[in-house]
Order: structure tokens, then C-alpha cells, then sequence
DNA sequence: GATGAATGAGCATTCATTCAT
DNA sequence: CATGAATGAATGCTCATTCAT
């Protein structure tokens, strides 16, 4: 979950240059996460990551590709566990808590790439990672919003306007997330997610 | 709500240089968070404020200065009133309303300082603000944590663990006030306040 | 000797600004001979003196004029004690001996001052004090020169080319100077004074 | 003697990168000599030297180092001839005055060198260079020491304490020196050389 | 693929000096 | 005499990017 090595398909072998990639991308995650995407130089990278900068521009072209790509490939993974979990549960309870538990997993199984995903919002990156960015999201936020139009429109799930539901289902997790990156939190995660889930389902649910 | 600018006490006379340093201010607030803190130029707030470079340095110094007075006093300002509201109700419930009211209130009333303050988490500037910081956030945690305990020691809201009440309460209406920022919400703000009002009392109060 | 406080005459009264003017130069001369002339800027002068900028400038004007004016001041404190020993001894023995001493009374009772004067050497400085130090220089040099003629004339110094004699008389007791000021050295002012008075006298002396 | 160019070894071609060093050092000793270390700025160096600003911190890095780089450079082929001498020359005598020819040598041969190494100390300067320079420093100055302290044991050269021997020695032909530098002397090399060494020979002798 | 020298626009910051109060 | 806000040219240095080898 979350990796960022390709797994190469069956019969691709993996190139010493696919390692070189994933190195510099490695090298960048760490970098951004921890000095910020403005503050880190293509030289920083260098050192970081042992590659030369002929050797990064050969890879990736400008800086803004290099974080592109670690967005790009980041949210993805994100995103397709989340739809994922959808698709795995028939019922709307377990499945609106399933995401939660799966928002915490992830989370603390990508530290890094959460805290770059999530918390480090610098206005000059969000340009360059539109074009592929913005196709990953129109697929996610339709998958997302007609499940929980089917659901509403079965009744399970209350009617409430669109731009209510994600705040009510994910962002106390993602609070709880942001505190536990900080090093700030002592609830267990099993824990969380049960409270966490269940304030969920009572806040979606269609009233009895 | 929110100002900037100090309130000159009666019979004290705004100085000039008050005046020129709230004039950068107010620039430079438009500046982070159009451009973001790392792209914003001392040029660019030059140009913007009127100011002198050497005018600029004058009252604040390094930049980092201008983008930490600015923090300071926003975060003030927000805290303060939602310590206000606290105080005002004596009724739990009410007060864990008027809070996430207020919430969207401060935000759709400071939306530049809003971006900046909850948005615009650059790493570059977390050092630079931090012993005031620290201070106001002590002082905060410490009200607000307070009340929660006196709340739960008397059974009427939830016993939780301190790191999610936070997430319960406010995260909802954060999420919608990012959503609202960005022009991508369609519900009134006191529709979307009495709704996430009431997810946020029925995810905290004690169970009947 | 080599104070910078000009004794007032009789019946003047020393005014305040008087005193300003001396703090200033202290400072100063304490600045220029850690940091340096050009490392030093008018807001350490400012600081060190407790005199605020304008007033800086109100009695001297630009940092060249602080420097010049603890330059000339400094030097023909120095030169004036030089000729004086001179005049003092009718025996050239004597007198080559006296000004050795002299020299190293000179630097150990100011060393700041001879730090400045004779160590310091920073291209930048030479313009500013030009005028009122070329007609001391002046003075002093033809002073200096006609005396050596004189008992050169009557074969009691040995006739030199007078680009040699200066080297010969004061530069080891300077090149000594210097390790005392960096507090390099272990031998007592008096015994190098005795050591290095004789070996000028025996260098400069006509051959019996 | 003297050169600032290293002497490709045999067979191996001069780099253009080790020519691009040189220019920037030889540019940057003119500079420092004509207008100073601290009034010269990076643009000068850049003028002067024909190399893209960039290009001389990719070589050098900051200010400081191209001067320390100079510095130390210069010193150690100073220092190297220095202690040749002694090693050349088994009779003291001999050695004395040929160190105090060899020093006027190598300020006629290298004037602006000597210039910046023995005129131009400018505070900022002194920690740049300190590593390698320390150690430059300890080894010529122990030599000297141990060939001084073994010269005294056998009674050849006066006993004296240690802090006198180098202005008695040199600081005669340093002072000559200086005043050559400036072009206020008259008097030939060849003949300074010889008179000045004598003095020093008679000044460090033992007494008969 | 890999390397690193070269480039130069761009930026934060400093600092001497002026001048209105 | 004293103060300190205001000015803006000047400067050291950074850094993304290119390209010849």
C-alpha cells in the first residue's frame, strides 16, 4: 500500500534506471516534507539522493516534475484504496466506517507522503500538477458522490448538500491524523477509527 | 472582528508609523496568500505597500518578521473570540454551537487571514513565529481543554480522549470553510453552521 | 600621553558636547580595532556609544570623519612624543635609545589607538585623512630627517641612504610591538626596550 | 617563485576549470590589492576576471574564500623559500643574510602578493583563513624556531628571548619593503640587501 | 544515461545618509 | 543639540536550468 516503486509487470525487468527514479524520489518526499517544497534546492536533492543534476533533469526536467510526480502517483494510491473500500462493502455502515479505518491506515502507513499530500499545501505547486491531478480527482469526486447519491437516494444516508458530506465523514480523521504525524496524539489508532467511525455514521445517516 | 489595526485608545493619536506598519501588513497579507510566503518578493511588497524596502526593514525586518506579526496577531484574534464564546453560554450545548457558528463566522469575515493562517503551512515559516506563538497556543489549549474537562466531569459532554475532541467539533466546519475559500460551496453559511452545529453536538455530548 | 580627551585650557569650560564627541570616538575606536573600518557600520557606533545616529552625524558627519578624526589625533599624539625625545637628548645614543623606549611606552600605554594606527591598514581609509595628515606627516618627517642629517654630518650616525634608517631604528621594536598587542609575547617592555635600543643604536652608529 | 599557477605535471593536461580558477585568483589579487578585501565587490571580481558570477561561487563559494584561498596560497610560498634558505646554507652568517635577500626577492618578484599578504590586514579577513593556515604557520614557525634554538646552543647566534629574534632579522627589510612597495625608495635592492643583512647578522651574532 | 561546469536573473538584506520634528 | 523614521542604491549570494563532454 502506497509504495512508490512501480511494481514492474511480469516480464519488464525493472532498469537501473527505474531505481535511479525511485531513489530521487525517495530523496524528494524527505526533502519536501521537511524543509518545504520552495525551500528545497535542486542541490539538496542532489546530495539527498546521490544522483547528479544532469541525472535528476535527465529523469524529471525541472523541480516542479519531480513534485509532480511524488503528488501524482501519491493521491492516486490514496485515492484508489479509498474507492476500493466502497466497492468492498455492500453495506453503507460498514463502508462509511471502513473508509475511516482506511483514511487512519493509510496515513500511518505513509507518514511522509501524507504530510506531503495533506498538510503541505505551497501555492506554487498546485499549478504544476493540474493536468493529471485534475483527471485523478474527477474520477474520485464522481465515484465518491454518486455512491452517496445512491445511498441518499435509498434513504440510508441523510440528504445533505454536497459540500457537507466530506467535512462530516473524513476531517475529524484527518484532525486526528495531522495531530498523530505532529507526534502529538496517544489514542491508539484502533481506537480512533472506532470513535472516529462511528462519530461518522451517526452524523451520515439517514434519521430512523 | 479580525482587525489588523490597533485601536487607538481615545485620546491617543495614531501615530504615523502605526499607520506605515499596518499599511505593509495589510499588503503583505494580500501577498502570501495570493502568492504564497516563499514567493512573495520584498519587491513585491514594496510595490504593494508604498513602502520602502528600507522602511519595511525599518519596522519589521527579515521578511520572515512581516509574515510572523502577521500569524500572531491573526491567530490572536481568532482564539480570542472563540474563548469568547465559551465564556458567553453557560449551556454546553449551546456553547459547542455557537463555537462552530462562530468558526464560520470569523472565517467568512477574515478570509485572506483565514487562508493564511489555516492554509498556507509553509515550513519555512514555522520556526520564525514561534515563541509568541507558543505562548497564545498555551493559553488557548489550556481554556479550551479546560472547559472540556469541567463539561465531562459533569456527564454532559462525551469522555474522550483529549486528541479527538478537537477533530469532532471543529474539522467539519474547517473542511467546509476550505471548500467556502475557494468559491466551491454552494450552501449558506448559516445553513452549513446549523448543520455541522448540530453533528458536532450530537459527536459530543454525553450519551442519554 | 595619547589621550583623546583634549585637556581643556584654563577658564573653557569642557561643554557636554564635548564629552559626546569623545564617548563617540571610544566607540569608535573600539569598533574599528575588533571589526574593522569597513566592518564596522553607524548603527554599532550607535549602539556602542549610546549616541543616536543624528547626533553622530551632527558632530563629525560621515564614518570617514569619526576614522580621520581618531586618526590624526592618535598619530600626532604619537609623532609629538616621537620629536620631544629628540629634543630632549643632545646625545645621538641617547637619543636613538630614548625613541625605542619611547615607541614601546607608546603602544603598550595605547593600545588600541596603535592597533588602529599601525595595524589597520585598510585601503578604503587612507583618502579621508589626507589633508591634515600630510602636513603632519610633513612636519615630521623633515623633523625626523633633519636631525639624522645633522649627526650623520657630524659622523656620529653613520651615512645611510635614509630610505634604510627608519627600518633599522623602529622596525624590530614595532615587528615586537605587534606580537605584545596580540599578547604574543613573554619578554618585559623594558628588557626588549633595552635590547632593542642597543642593536638599533649599534645598526645606526658610525663605524669608530 | 611565487606563482599562483600550479605547474602541471607531466603528461597531464591543464584543465580548463584549473585555468578558470587561476584567472579568478589572479583577478581577485589585484582587486584586493588596488581597492581593498571588503571594497571589493563580486561584480569587480566578475568584471575583472571575465567569469559569470556563478562560475566564481561554483569554484570558491563565498568572498572569504577566494581571499583565504589567496592567502594561504601566497603564505606557503613564502614560507617555503623562507625555510630553503636555511636548509641551503650550513654557516649561520650565510644563512642570516641570505634569508633577508630572500625576502626582498620575493616581495620585488611578487608585489602584489605581498602587498595583500604583509599590508592589507583587514579584520573581516583573519578567520577565513584560519584552518589551513594555522598549520602553514606552525610548521614554518617551528622550523625556524628549532634552527634559531640550535644555532644559540652551539653559541654561534646571541641568546635572546624568542619574541625578539624576527623583528631583529626581518623587520628591517620588511620596513625597506614596505617603502618599495609604495615606490618611495631610491635605494637598489642589491644594496639594501647587503647592508641590511649585515645589520642583522651583527644584531643576531654572539658577541665575540 | 551520467556528469558537473557555467550561466545570470533574481532576491533578501544592509547601511550610509538625510531631514522633519 | 538630539532623535529616529525614511530612503534606495548597492551587494553578496542562491539556484534552477542548460549543455558540452
Amino acid at each position: 500500500m502506497g509504495s512508490l516503486v512501480p511494481v514492474p509487470s511480469a516480464g519488464v525487468r525493472a532498469t537501473a534506471s527505474a531505481t535511479r527514479r525511485v531513489t530521487i524520489l525517495q530523496a524528494a518526499l524527505e526533502l519536501f516534507v521537511t524543509k518545504g517544497y520552495a525551500a528545497t534546492t535542486m542541490d539538496d536533492l542532489r546530495l539527498r539522493s546521490g544522483a547528479s543534476i544532469g541525472s535528476i533533469y535527465h529523469h524529471f526536467g525541472p523541480k516542479e516534475v519531480v513534485a509532480a510526480a511524488l503528488y501524482v502517483e501519491g493521491l492516486r494510491d490514496y485515492q484508489d484504496g479509498y474507492m476500493r473500500e466502497l466497492e468492498r462493502h455492500d453495506d453503507a455502515e460498514a463502508a462509511v466506517k471502513a473508509v475511516v479505518a482506511y483514511h487512519l491506515r493509510w496515513i500511518t502507513s505513509n507518514p511522509e507522503l501524507a504530510k506531503f499530500l495533506f498538510h503541505h499545501r505551497e501555492p506554487e505547486l498546485e499549478l504544476a500538477s493540474k493536468r493529471p491531478l485534475r483527471s485523478a480527482n474527477r474520477r474520485f469526486f464522481s465515484t465518491v458522490s454518486g455512491w452517496l447519491d445512491s445511498q441518499a437516494a435509498r434513504r440510508i444516508i441523510r440528504s445533505l448538500p454536497r459540500d457537507l458530506y466530506y467535512g462530516l465523514w473524513i476531517a475529524p480523521a484527518q484532525e486526528f491524523s495531522r495531530a498523530w504525524l505532529l507526534g502529538r496524539t496517544t489514542t491508539p489508532i484502533e481506537e480512533a477509527a472506532a470513535i472516529l467511525g462511528e462519530a461518522a455514521w451517526q452524523a451520515m445517516r439517514a434519521n430512523p
